[in-house]
Parts: C-alpha cells; structure tokens; sequence
DNA sequence: CGGAATTGCGAAAACGGTTTCGTGTTGACA
DNA sequence: TGTCAACACGAAACCGTTTTCGCAATTCCG
C-alpha cells in the first residue's frame, strides 16, 4: 500500500506544527484564515484522509460491531444481518460479522478475538454446540468485563444481558391452531433434537395448541430428524397413521415433507396440510407454496442493534438487561386449507 | 464499559516499566524468569488482553479485509460471504461486511470509509446502480491509493485489479446446449434489462449455442423483466408461441416460470423444460426441483480472499492484476428432460 | 504610553502498545 | 585489581490524532 499522508507530512510540508493542522482541518477559530485555507487545500490536494485507528484509540471507541451467528447462508441468519446492518450504517457504526458454524470452539474464539477492544458492542445468537454443552463462560466473562451484548434467537436465560427473542412458542401455537381450525385432526411434529432451544420452544407451542383443544399428543407423530441420516426414511412412519397436517420447525423440512407426501399420492393440502417455520424463499415459490411461521428476522437484527447502540452510547446510566420478544406471524399460502 | 487493564496498569502495580511488562509477557529472555513469572501470573489474573487498537496502529496493518455486496439476502451472495469469511479466519483475517443495496451513493460512501485504514484490503461487487452510470471513479481512486483490490461477479475491466469472476457466457451456453440436446427447438430467455452485466453474458452464452446449433435467435422470445411490473404478465406473450424451453437468468425467475406453466396446464419438463441460474435453495426443494447453472460462490469467495491477502502481505513485489474465472456447473435436475 | 485583552500558533500529553538502545550491576577472568 | 561480557531492566521514540495549556505578538482602551 502507498504511504499514506498524515498529518504529520502536512505540518512539515507548510512548516507549522501538527496542532495547526488539526484544528486548521477542524475548521478552528484558533486558527487565521489564511493558515487555514492553506492547510486545507494541501490537504485536499494530497487527498488527505484522518486515519481511523489512530482516532479509535484516541476515542477509545471503534464504531464497529461484532456479530457472531451460527450459519450464513440460511435466510433467516442473512435477513438479520441485513437488518443490523442497516441500522447500525443509519447510526454511524459499522459491522464485522464472524461465523460460529454451530461450533463452540469458533464461537469461543471470535468472541476472544472481537472482545480485545476491537468492537464497541456484540451482537450474538449462540451455537448449537454451546446449547448442548451448556457452557456459557466466554459470554459471562465477557458480561463482566461489561462489554455491550445483545444475544438474538438462540438464549440462555443465564447469561444477564439484553435479548431479542422470536415469539417460537406462540409460532408453533398459532401454526398448530390454524391446522386445527382448518379441520385438521391428527397432525404431526417435524423437529430437530431437542437441545435446539428454539425448536424445543416451537414443540412446546404445538403442545399447548393440542392440550387446549382436547387432543392428546401422541409421540408416535413426533419425529426428531437427524440430518445425516436419510430424510424420507424418518418421517415415513408418521406417514402410515392416517395424518393430515404436519408441522415442521423449518421450511427445509416442510418442503421435503411436502415432496414426499406428492411421492406418495398424498395431495397437499386436501390430504395433508403443511406448515412451516422461516418465511423464506422456498415456501414463497416452490408449489404449492408452503403456509409458514413468518420470524421477523429483519425487524429482529435491526431490535438488536438499537439495544445495543442505546447500551453503548449510555455506558453512565445504570443498566437493567432487557428483552424483546417478537411475535411471529402465520403467513397463510397453498399448503393449508382456509381456516373454518 | 468498564475500565480495561493495560500495559501501564500493571507496570505501575508492579514497580516495573512498562517494557519491562511488554517483554515480559512475550517471554523475552531479556527478563528474568522470576520477574516474567511475576507479571505473567498479574496478568492472568486480571485478564489482562493487550487493546487491538494500539497494537493495529502500531503495525499499521488492522487484519481486517473490508467487503462490499449489493445485497446480503440472497444465496449467491450469502454464499460468497461465506467463502471469504472462511478463508479469511485461517489466515488470521476478520471481515467488515457492507451492503450497497444496489445503490452508487451507499458504494461510493462505504468505500470511502472503508479506505481510511479501517481495512488492509477490499473486496467488491459492484452495484447495479454503478454499473449503469458507469462512473468508477471512486475504484479509480482506490487503486490509485494502492489500496488491494478484488472484484467479483460483477466486474468493469477500465478498474485495474485483480478479478474473480463466473464465466457467465459459458453457463449460458452449456443451459441452452443442454435444452437443444434433450429435444427442445424453442428455447425461451427470462432476463433482466441488459445492463445487468452478468445477465448481458448469460444472454450471450445463450445466442451463441443457438448460433451454433444453427437456430436463429428471436427477440420475441427474449422477455427483459421489468421487476417493479406484473411477472406473469411480462411473460405470457412468450407462452403463446410454443416454446419448448425456458432459460431464466436467476431461480426465482425460473421458479415463477414453472409456476405459470403449471397454470396454463404445460407440463414441466415434458412440455417446457426450465433452466435457471443460481444453484440455491428453490432450485433444490421446489417440485419439480429445478435445473440450474451453479456459480460456485464459496469457491468465488475463497479465490478472492487468497488473491486479496496474497496482495496484502507480498506488498513489496510488482503487481500485475490476475484473473480468475470460475466455470459454472450444470445441475441437473427434475426441471429438464435427459439429454440425448 | 502602559497594561489588559485578544489572536494565532506550538509544545506536550494522551490513547496502549512495541522496540531500539542505552545503563547499571554482576560475575568471571587475566 | 582492572576489564569485559552477560544480565536485567528502563528511557524514549514511534504509530496518527486530538486537545489542553501556555506563550508570544498584536490590538485595544484608558
């Protein structure tokens, strides 16, 4: 890279001292017109530009936020990043984002690595390594060195700091009332293991939905999908006892129900009803298109950021963590029958 | 925030200089064991972390590459992202994300920060709306800064840096190939207006497997979509003429195409065989799954970030820009017939 | 014309670390 | 006993910027 020109260049060139400078480029009255008008066109000339570090350690603030999350390329992880971005850019702040990749091990280290002073503020949703483990040191620690945190989807209720959380419970309690009152009788749950909080979160809905309209769960319809091993295989035995609705915790899951359910003449939604989680592109236009639990994840990253922000930009007064919850809306398309 | 402990804190609880800390926390032989022991044992105990901050002002190198999409939510893009990350973490890197939203202004404004020394180098696709006006002097600049540079996807050759890119014009032609030899005679092309550079390549990839195939190309069959206008109505008028085939330029596009002729009664792929670009998640669980050109964005991402930091820190050697072009694979899938 | 107020600028400290170059104290050796 | 190397540490410069304070020189006023 070419040397860059500092202030420092710009006194020795002009022959004044580098306190001249800065405030000439600061537009000071201590300054004459004259000495200020020379300064700046030099300073235009050669293209000047304050170097960033040397006024983030000065201030002691970089203006950048850290932003840990478990996956990218996933609609509702990028939607998030989409949406902290573009508030924390609205406020001046820029974004350095980091992947966990559901390990404990990466998440550790970049919150190691982004808590040396590098960022004013973090913005996390913890991997589903850590939720196994339980072990939340590295986000205490970093809650005692009272580094600004924001925790979004995947909590812990543990760690004392702000939170922004989907309404899941509520999500899989609409989806599942909506199947009932769309004369759904017996509907299945497509989940992952239940160590992932926001799916245990979404099985709870469903179960609530089922207890308030007299039907006893029956674990026989629940199936916990192990992704490495064959899809179809799973689910193929809730598939024999006469369903005609399933839930599925992601929409991955209800579009490959959806296809098998075709494969095996079932007609969707007359036979069985199907609804998903995360309003992405897949339920919007795969065919028919999938009823799904809409997350907000936008309006989540963007909550987030403005916790956060407020946390930083008002280190004085005392602190009380707080949580946001946002509620998940059904967002009705082909894969459901119309509500009775 | 509260109050970190640094270098001079420690010295000055120690009765020792501040050089004296320094050295000793590298394990310099310069200090005696007991005295390194000393401090060593004070800094873990208070968690000591040396500021990134002063540590990047002092190298003048901040191990952060900056990174510029039009657009986040998107699985190409979201791909990329990825790949760079990836990359970038095993070389000791971070990455500052930055969306352009498609927007010059955004572009110009994030470049200009980025290139204050917030970052050792950047990574770029550039905006739509920069491609059109085509003013690319704020890349101009940068280069002429000596800032490292790396464009992707989208690329203008006036900007002398090193390049990643798909090759387009060869996913474009391999589609329509492959349509001609499964049996298609009348192959359709769903794009965007041509300033879309990459759609403009894909179109001539596509004219040049009809040239040689010796099939005269069509503009009646060539819909450029408007995105703020009604899609079905745009492209109706190609439906009436008997086509066989459709390329699409993205997978919403061929999604929304295969939605339409499910409606008007066509089968896919018997009656119209559908190909789109972009190998992400419609492609692969919409019924039929769909056909498509993949562009490999984690490899794209991967190669820029090798080029990127291979620039960053061999400095000193004469740079001549390189050009990486990645193919673009055929995925084929349930949207098609088999080729003969 | 003398003292006070104003103007215009520079020196120096500070942010937090690293590194070069002393320097004072040992101990060994001739 | 004088010389020299080795050892253990500190002073100071440096990265680039801001900001407080002080100091001249000029202007103002009585």
């Amino acid at each position: 890279m070419k040397q860059k020109i500092t202030i420092k260049t710009i006194a020795k060139e002009l022959g004044v001292s580098t306190s001249t400078v800065s405030k000439a480029l600061k537009d000071s009255h201590e300054i004459s017109k004259e000495t200020k008008q020379k300064i700046q066109a030099y300073a235009n000339l050669y293209n000047y530009k304050p170097n960033n570090l040397a006024l983030q350690l000065r201030n002691q603030k970089t203006k950048l936020i850290g932003v840990i999350l478990p996956q990218i390329v996933h609609h509702f992880f990028s939607t998030i990043i989409k949406g902290i971005e573009e508030v924390a850019n609205e406020k001046g702040y820029h974004i350095m984002v980091c992947f966990s990749k559901e390990s404990y091990k990466k998440e550790y280290e970049n919150l190691r690595v982004l808590s040396n002073g590098s960022v004013d503020g973090l913005i996390v949703s913890i991997a589903n390594e850590t939720l196994e483990n339980k072990d939340f040191s590295h986000f205490k620690d970093l809650v005692s060195e009272e580094i600004p945190l924001v925790l979004i989807d995947r909590v812990v209720s543990e760690i004392m700091c702000d939170k922004v959380v989907v309404d899941d419970v509520g999500g899989g309690y609409k989806a599942t009332d909506y199947l009932l009152h769309s004369g759904c009788k017996k509907i299945a749950l497509v989940t992952t293991p239940n160590h992932v909080s926001v799916s245990a979160l979404r099985r709870q809905g469903y179960e609530k939905a089922l207890i308030e309209n007299y039907i006893k769960s029956d674990a026989s319809l629940i199936v916990e999908i192990d992704d490495d091993k064959d899809f179809n295989a799973q689910i193929a035995h809730i598939f024999d006892q006469d369903i005609d609705g399933i839930l599925a915790v992601n929409e991955i899951y209800a579009a490959k129900c959806i296809r098998y359910a075709k494969e095996k003449q079932f007609d969707v939604p007359n036979d069985i009803s199907v609804i998903g989680f995360t309003d992405g592109l897949i339920s919007e236009y795969s065919t028919p298109s999938i009823t799904c639990v809409a997350q907000h994840g936008f309006l989540m990253g963007k909550q987030a950021v403005e916790m956060l922000i407020h946390h930083i930009e008002n280190d004085s007064e005392d602190y009380h963590p707080r949580r946001n919850v946002i509620s998940s809306d059904l967002i009705v398309r082909e894969s459901t029958k119309s509500s009775s």
